[in-house]
RNA sequence: GGGCGCGUAGCUCAAUGGCUAGAGCAUUCGCCUUACAAGCGAGAGGUUGCCGGUUCGAGCCCGGCCGUGCCCA
């Protein structure tokens, strides 16, 4: 057998061995195994990464630990599949494509049809598509890339559509108004979460509003002096100049906002009901300056009160109390807070943008009066001509009266933005689809999987437990929290995305009008059933694939928003379909020939997201999809879903209310492994933008896969997140982490102990071992072996615990101790004197090899599969207990079993009586600076002489000695104590150094003196005797003894060495 | 604003309420010892953020403060 390269190159072995573990099929899961009771199932879905771009470091973390729970069920005979794919993530990777469009043509994406833009996004999907599988590979992910999916592919949007039609039918989808985060560059509404706050500078401008009586006419100030106006009003209050308020002029109240462009949609002021001035303003109203617009004042708690009226410190406290007049300008359609101010008191809602975000009559505004002028300007423009025109206009027209505009002050605020288009969000009525997610079928189904022991609450609904219910497990467990939380807070899903790369909502529709549907519009307002109305529209298809609705009508599946003048035009009729592309067709053709009109928008991300668990295994139609066949019975709910803790809300709530709803109450997955977040050196998230961020790739790289994966397995630890210092590599100008050469020479120091291990196994003085039958019996074995067999015999047992708990860095921990600590430090260093005459040495030596490999495989799966080539190849007797079955790759073979009958207690103690000589003996050598190549004697017990022996030379050759003998010495010695046993050691030194020993004891003596006054404090401290175990009172007892016997021992030394 | 973390050696992190608080990296000293200098051997390095409490005993539990980060709104 050729020798192994002196020094471990990933790169000459990586790329073979996956190609080995391809040919193998070696992560192609059987579900047939399962259904036929052959095997259990363990199974993952990836967390599809988006197409947007390559992975990242955090990906390479997810997918190591993914990997590593795959690979050790596998090996424990698990039927394992750990399903791969990837997300189309519709706003990011649109975003990405047309910002690549405009960079490199100049065109935007209204300059291509639909089908040609989305033909793009359709490359640049494949091209990252392509990347990211690769990346996973160069990983070593063993995911079953022959099921590889994305969550467009056919499978998957039909699942989609569906569900969809499923929760339209159950009427858990309906059509509403709703002002939502609106992107006016991207021109589609965007989730929370994909917003992101910045600080702007920006004003407060102050702007008087002039009081008119509820018929129009002006309210004078002498008026409300006599409605109770307050005459002793804080002078902070009183708005400019005394002079201008003369009794019969027209009043005003004066806002304070920094967004004036909006007043234009203004239906309402606020004034706190607390506010002095409320009760004079009681039934009042405003005339909005050029609208003419008279909209009430109205009087609301969430309206802050101005700093000089604040009763509270609190109230004083308010960053805008300080800036606050006590009257708001209340705008429903342009703010989330005022909209639902304007829902407490019933104000209508005016929309004065287009979705590009300019002011436009054409969108809900019809008293548009004197303010044509700010038609078709954007918010900006807009903003600065209604400051000019305020300032241009007085309080009531007559020259000299007070102007409408009465300041600006500076203000720096935070303001929401677009992730993608970094455009600032503006609040905006729209009408969306909404999944009813607070339905109890939903979010009481998702709350009521939670494990019990992870759940604090309980929510009216719940019944008496039904099957499937409380088996969602969080690891780390405090995150349920995290969960519970976020269902009992929920609100209704927005699910409509204004985007043309995603999964198309499959729903017909078109406004009936009198003129042309008169047969229609009396069915609906006359509350005919739905399925009536199906006949009416020609729908031949059968009424389970059709589904209409009218929402606003009689039978409204959810709320729906009064939107002005225009809400009474007409109504709105919406029909599902459930198969549109299928069997549905002929619906499509009956409907559009109706001029109904197929809708424009498609699905958010995470709806398709929602359904991973189910759509890639199949559902709702395995047989339609012949690769899927048995995947869902096998493998659905899957084991585990490892994620990252935004994910909670974003993904794991939505996969466990889905498939509950769509199978029968099952869970997607029982356990969900949240990981930590890798920041920088500093704290920071790691992120393109920041620099800060590290490539697997490179790490892959320079460090190779095995490194890199075990570094990241190592840090996770049950923290929140975890921090890798960044550094640029003076060489290549790239990042990497000085973390990771631990896992680079972690895999050096295998390689090399494997292939001293190998030199042994087969050279010349190996040549009978492979004749030989007998199992080796470990009874029988040196010390050194025994103690070894029972050290890889609890590691692979730590090991296989640590990975089923989740404890990733404890499964790294143990392999380095069990590889560095035990099998290079100790083992092979204790064999040496012996391996070459030992043909049962040799046995347990690729017994022990074997077992590491096989332990290490999950997290160092190439180095692993390469050495395993050759130690699987060595041919000799097993050893009794450590059962090693064979395999064609290491990635199918299977976790060493060790029996209990391999961990040796006694053992252990005596190695590790051994081990603290050898230790003892080196302090005092380099301490000493005694050379290296004098071999003293040491006089010790006759038991540790007997010890020795059974070790086999180890003490000898590790500790340097010339020999251990029983016999006490007839010339001066220097003493070592341990564990209460003194051992002496001669021929130390030419000339026995007296004084060098002595310092030694002097420095023992009063560490001894140390110990034995802790000891006896605390023995002689009132209650310990009494109340602490008795366990460790009589340890403690016992150490002291041993302590004084050490003391009294090194006392007579030193008085002996004096003396002499 | 609500929730959840973190603060331990110069750095990154460990440590069921119970031996003298441990590893890796960095550092010091000595070694090309025949698997490995990406290594081996031996050291040095700590007021466990601060204050108080519970306990025979606190890095750990409780209260308060300080610093810092993340998630949600």
């Amino acid at each position: 057998m050729p020798e192994l390269a002196k020094r471990y190159v990933p790169a000459d072995h990586e790329p073979r061995i996956r190609e080995k573990w391809t040919a193998a099929g070696a992560s192609h899961a059987d579900p047939q195994r399962v259904l036929s009771g052959a095997a259990k199932p363990f199974s993952i879905v990836i967390p599809p990464p988006n197409v947007t771009g390559a992975l990242h470091l955090g990906h390479a973390l997810n997918n190591t630990l993914q990997d590593i729970l795959t690979r050790f069920h596998r090996m424990s005979g698990f039927e394992t599949l750990w399903m791969p794919g990837t997300d189309h993530a519709g706003i990011a990777t649109q975003a990405v494509v047309e910002r690549r469009l405009l960079k490199e043509q100049g065109k935007r994406r209204t300059d291509f049809t639909r089908e040609q833009f989305v033909a793009q996004v359709q490359a640049w999907k494949d091209e990252y598509e392509a990347r990211i599988t690769d990346q996973l590979k160069t990983m070593g992910c063993s995911c079953d890339f022959e099921r590889q999916r994305f969550t467009m592919d056919e499978v998957c949007a039909a699942a989609v559509r569906e569900a969809f039609f499923r929760l339209f039918k159950d009427g858990l989808i309906y059509r509403g108004k709703r002002l939502v985060n609106w992107d006016p560059v991207l021109q589609t509404a965007v989730a929370d979460d994909e917003c992101y706050d910045a600080e702007i500078d920006g004003q407060f401008y102050f702007l008087r509003y002039p009081l008119v009586h509820r018929s129009g006419a002006p309210a004078t100030w002498s008026e409300l002096r006599s409605r109770g106006w307050p005459a002793d009003l804080p002078e902070e209050l009183l708005d400019g100049d005394p002079g201008a308020r003369s009794d019969d002029r027209q009043a005003w109240v004066t806002v304070a906002t920094t967004r004036p462009e909006t007043y234009l949609g203004d239906t309402a002021v606020g004034v706190n009901p607390r506010d002095p001035r409320a009760p004079a303003l009681r039934a009042l109203a405003v005339r909005l300056p050029l609208v003419g617009r008279v909209i009430p004042i109205v009087e609301d708690g969430y309206v802050v009160l101005p700093k000089a009226l604040a009763t509270t410190e609190e109230e004083a406290g308010d960053p805008k109390a300080a800036f606050a007049t006590g009257f708001l300008k209340v705008t429903p359609g342009h703010d989330a807070n005022d909209y639902e101010l304007g829902r407490r008191h019933n104000l209508p809602i005016v929309n004065v943008m287009a979705p590009d975000a300019t002011i436009s009559d054409r969108y809900g505004w019809s008293d548009v009066g004197d303010a044509r002028r700010f038609v078709g300007l954007s918010r900006e423009e807009a903003r600065k001509r209604v400051v000019a025109e305020f300032k241009a206009h007085t309080v009531g027209g007559d020259a000299g009266a007070a102007p409408l505009f009465a300041a600006a002050k500076p203000y720096r605020h935070t303001v929401p933005h677009s992730d993608r288009s970094k455009a600032v969000i503006e609040p905006y009525l729209s009408d969306q689809w909404f999944c009813k997610v607070t339905d109890d079928r939903l979010r009481g189904a998702a709350l009521r999987a939670m494990a019990p022991e992870q759940r604090t609450t309980r929510t009216a609904q719940d019944g008496p437990p039904r099957e499937h219910d409380g088996r969602l497990r969080f690891f780390p467990a405090r995150y349920a929290r995290t969960f519970e939380t976020w269902h009992e807070n929920l609100r209704d899903w927005c699910i409509s995305r204004q985007l043309w790369w995603g999964h198309r909502i499959p729903v017909w529709s078109r406004r009936l009008t009198p003129a042309h549907d008169a047969d229609l519009l009396a069915a609906v307002t006359g509350g005919t059933g739905p399925d009536a109305i199906a006949g009416l529209l020609g729908l031949r298809s059968s009424p389970a694939n059709a589904c209409v609705r009218v929402f606003g009508g009689p039978d409204a599946a959810g709320p729906v928003e009064s939107s002005g003048p225009s809400a009474s035009a007409g109504r709105d009729v919406f029909v599902c379909l459930r198969d549109p592309d299928g069997a549905d067709a002929d619906a499509v053709r009956a409907l559009e020939a109706r001029g109904f009109r197929h809708d424009e928008d498609v699905l958010d991300t995470w709806f398709s997201s929602a359904l991973w668990p189910l759509s890639t295994m199949g559902w709702p139609n395995p047989a339609a999809f012949p690769a899927t066949a048995g995947l869902l019975e096998a493998y659905n709910p899957t084991t585990v879903l490892s994620t990252a803790r935004e994910i909670i809300t974003l993904w794991v709530s939505r996969m466990v209310m889905f498939n509950r709803y769509f199978r029968d109450g099952r869970l997607p997955f029982t356990d969900v492994f949240i990981h930590a977040v890798v920041q920088d050196g500093n704290g920071q998230r790691m992120s393109k933008s920041a620099g800060n961020g590290v490539d697997p790739l490179d790490i892959i790289r320079s460090h190779g896969s095995d490194a890199m994966r075990f570094v990241l397995a190592k840090m996770t630890t049950q923290t929140q997140d975890v921090r890798m210092p960044v550094q640029k590599d003076a060489e290549t100008g790239l990042n990497t982490s000085p973390r990771f050469d631990e896992g680079r020479n972690f895999c050096t120091k295998l390689w090399n102990a494997a292939r001293f291990a190998l030199l042994n196994l087969t050279g010349p003085e190996a040549a009978g071992d492979a004749a030989r039958t007998q199992a080796v019996n470990s009874a029988g074995l040196s010390l050194a072996d025994r103690w070894m067999l029972s050290r890889v015999a609890s590691a692979a047992i730590s090991a296989e615990r640590a990975i089923r708990e989740y404890e990733f860095s404890v499964y790294a921990g143990v392999l380095y101790d069990v590889l560095w600590r035990d099998f290079c430090d100790w083992y092979l260093e204790a064999i040496k004197p012996t391996v070459k005459h030992s043909p049962d040495q040799r046995a347990v030596l690729r017994a022990v090899l074997d077992a590491i490999l096989r332990i290490l495989h999950p997290v160092a799966p190439f180095i692993t599969e390469t050495l395993w080539e050759e130690v699987s190849a060595v041919k000799t007797v097993p050893v009794r207990g450590l059962d090693l079955p064979p395999s064609a790759t290491l990635a199918r073979a299977a976790w060493p079993g060790a029996a209990a009958s391999l961990r040796d207690e006694a053992a252990e103690a005596d190695f590790e009586r051994l081990r603290s000589v050898v230790e003892g003996v080196r302090a005092i050598r380099a301490s000493r600076n005694i050379d290296s190549r004098r071999r003293p004697t040491l006089h010790a017990d006759a038991a540790f002489l007997t010890l020795a022996k059974l070790a086999g030379g180890m003490v000898e050759t590790m500790a340097g000695l010339g020999g251990i003998v029983a016999t006490p010495p007839a010339t001066a010695a220097t003493p070592l104590t341990l564990d209460g046993r003194e051992y002496l050691l001669t021929d130390l030194e030419d000339a026995a150094d007296a004084a060098g020993a002595s310092e030694l004891l002097k420095q023992t003596l009063t560490k001894l003196d140390n110990d034995i006054a802790a000891l006896e404090k605390r023995l002689s401290s009132p209650g310990y005797a009494q109340k602490a175990p008795a366990k460790l009172v009589q340890e403690s007892q016992q150490q002291l003894a041993q302590k004084r016997a050490e003391r009294d021992a090194a006392r007579r030394r030193l008085e002996e060495l004096t003396t002499r």
